[in-house]
RNA sequence: CGGCCCGUAGCUCAGCUGGCAGAGCACGUGACUCUUAAUCAUGGGGUCGAGGGUUCGAUUCCCUCCGGGCCGACCA
């Protein structure tokens, strides 16, 4: 009865696996199943003039099947790709008993099945490489139907698009988009070519607090979250910058992290609440060395990736050779309003943004205003790499004063495709500065502004031991994913990410107990349940007792319950 | 947060101005020893996202809610 609320494919498939226990075949074996070579490997070397790979093992999942009585073909897919194998009944079954094929491949099988098979490789007459399987072992039998993908000359038939499904359940997502999986393993090489590049220059790989008393190094609103034995409020980071530094500090040449960051902030196509940066800071160096070795990491990535630095990105072309065009902020904003800012005051910059039909309020000082025109008016045209250079002070709290140019700062972003992929500067170092900067903060933050930075004194602490001239750089794992594997929605390279709660349906059901005090028999309850009445009192607002004996009569007979049949009178006795 | 669109079988989707819920694939049964979106025959499968309203009658019309997508606002 418990299986009442199953599809009928379902069932059958739980039928199956009892069917396989009772023929002595475990259909979740805790044995290794040892294989020797994966279907890519064939499928790029196999040749019958070399009669290779005459004795293979291999294990996946069944994907299609093609029965033609006492043959039959299937499709297998193991992590490399998928593979065609060839069943020939009395190969698999070469005595009196054919169980093992016409019951259990044929019958008890199913798309979605894992199995490991022994064979040997052959050429059908259509061409395809195929396993001709001699002995095939169940490894674990599937009792949810999969999704049916069907692909003829690279044309999908029924493709799972559906973002719901594919996000919320990613593996049936990595399952029937080979795709998919693919993405994934291009994020992970864009990491390992970072890595690699990073260890080869000594810089050292290091993990930072997430948990944090202060949220330092970023502007945005952090997630907040509490210590029970502390009894203090902690607050999942925004930015590991702040104690990257500490280490700077502590006398690393250099160190970086690819850290998860946690904002609390809107979801959509380019931002998840949980999303990863990669930090780097290094000793002795400037944000003009940073420039030249931000190229070097974003080209290696793309050549590692590609081998070649142009890519695709939705109908666009982008080239990633070096070095990227540099501008400043400033002449950037001249470039593409006409107008030059530079040297002006608050009262003018809104003039401008006015002028610019650029919407500004109150909470912004001459940084924000600044900023505000920049993204408004310049971003979109950023197409291939650029390096934005010499950022307004206000924003930029934590940097370095420019070396010659007032009000600025040592600061450059990396726009492609008009997305930012890294933020670098020049580290602020002067304490003495550091903490008007704070204080700046503070008032920004008094005037409105609720993005404003926490205040960190330990930081301040450690620079005032001394941090030697450094700089930093943070890049957007997720953006610079999208950008390399051609992605337009964050939710394509991020594995699981966040999706509203499917609010569990609260159902209101009464206890076996509350229809059993009516007088209805045990053995009605779930069908009572199954056709809506899932409460006593949707049953007493039945009118017609003969119409719901009916119905009880018809659902009995057509799920095969093999119950006595309900007398109208009976039924009206319940509902007395 | 605002505008537009979507939610129907395991999957992909039809379903007109309201009148007995459909197709293909998948699944069951039967046939078939080199097929490949295998084929042929046949059969079963549904809380039409949830709740309310209008109506003799709602998958269809109206309202509310839930989930998703796209576009704006905000942010990395």
């Amino acid at each position: 009865m418990s299986n009442m609320n199953l599809s009928e494919q379902e069932q059958i498939r739980r039928t199956s696996v009892d069917e396989l226990r009772k023929l002595g075949i475990n259909p979740y074996p805790a044995a290794e199943y040892k294989t020797s070579v994966f279907a890519r490997d064939i499928l790029d070397n196999y040749s019958p003039e070399k009669n290779n790979f005459q004795e293979v093992c291999l294990a996946g999942r069944i994907m299609s099947r093609r029965i033609m009585g006492n043959a039959s073909f299937a499709e297998l897919m193991d992590s490399s790709g998928r593979i065609q194998i060839y069943l020939r009944r009395d190969d698999i079954c070469p005595g009196e008993d054919k169980t093992m094929y016409n019951t259990v491949f044929k019958r008890l099988l199913d798309i979605g099945d894992i199995i490991g098979v022994k064979g040997h490789i052959f050429k059908t007459q259509m061409g395809e490489t195929t396993v001709h399987v001699d002995e095939f072992t169940v490894l674990s039998k599937s009792i949810r139907p999969l999704p049916i993908v069907k692909e003829k000359d690279g044309i999908l038939y029924d493709a799972v698009t559906d973002p719901e499904m594919r996000y919320r359940q990613r593996y049936v997502d990595l399952i029937v988009n080979p795709q998919v999986r693919d993405v994934f393993r291009k994020r992970t090489q864009i990491i390992q070519s970072m890595r690699e590049l990073f260890n080869s220059k000594g810089y050292l790989e290091v993990e930072t607090p997430i948990l944090q008393p202060i949220p330092g190094g970023a502007t945005a609103r952090p997630f907040i979250t509490h210590h029970n034995a502390l009894d203090i409020p902690l607050y999942l980071r925004i930015a590991n910058e702040l104690y990257l530094k500490r280490l700077i500090v502590g006398g690393f040449e250099g160190v970086y992290e690819f850290a998860k960051d946690f904002r609390n902030e809107g979801m959509d196509r380019t931002h998840n609440p949980e999303f990863t940066v990669m930090e780097i800071y290094i000793a002795y160096k400037d944000y003009n060395w940073m420039m030249t070795f931000t190229e070097e990491i974003v080209k290696k990535a793309a050549l590692d990736l590609h081998g070649k630095t142009e890519i695709i990105y939705g109908d666009k072309t982008i080239n990633l050779k070096t070095p990227f065009k540099r501008i400043s902020m400033l002449d950037s904003i001249k470039e593409n309003t006409g107008i030059d800012i530079s040297g002006m005051d608050e009262a003018e910059l809104i003039k401008v943004c006015d002028n610019l039909k650029v919407e500004h309020d109150k909470t912004m000082g001459k940084g924000k205003l600044i900023d505000a025109i920049f993204s408004e008016k310049c971003e979109h045209s950023l197409i291939q790499p650029t390096f934005i250079i010499d950022y307004p002070t206000e924003t930029s709290p934590l940097t370095k004063m420019h070396r010659s140019k007032s009000g600025l700062t040592e600061r450059f972003e990396l726009f492609i495709n008009s997305k930012e992929i890294a933020n670098a500067y020049s580290e602020l170092n002067d304490p003495i500065d550091q903490i008007d900067r704070f204080q700046d903060q503070l008032k920004l933050s008094e005037k409105g502004d609720d993005e404003a930075m926490f205040i960190d004194m330990d930081f301040v602490r450690a620079l005032e031991y001394g941090m030697p001239p450094t700089s930093g750089m943070g890049m957007g794992i997720d953006r610079l994913t999208m950008l390399l594997t051609n992605q337009s929605s964050i939710q394509d390279v991020l594995l699981f990410p966040q999706m509203k709660p499917v609010s569990s349906k609260f159902k209101v059901q009464s206890s076996k107990e509350e229809y059993m005090e009516l007088g209805i028999p045990e053995e009605w309850i779930a069908p009572l349940q199954k056709l809506g009445f899932t409460t006593v009192s949707k049953l007493k607002e039945v009118e017609k007792a003969g119409k719901l004996a009916n119905d009880l009569n018809g659902f009995n007979k057509k799920n095969k319950l093999g119950l006595s049949g309900l007398s109208p009178q009976a039924v009206e006795e319940w509902l007395k």
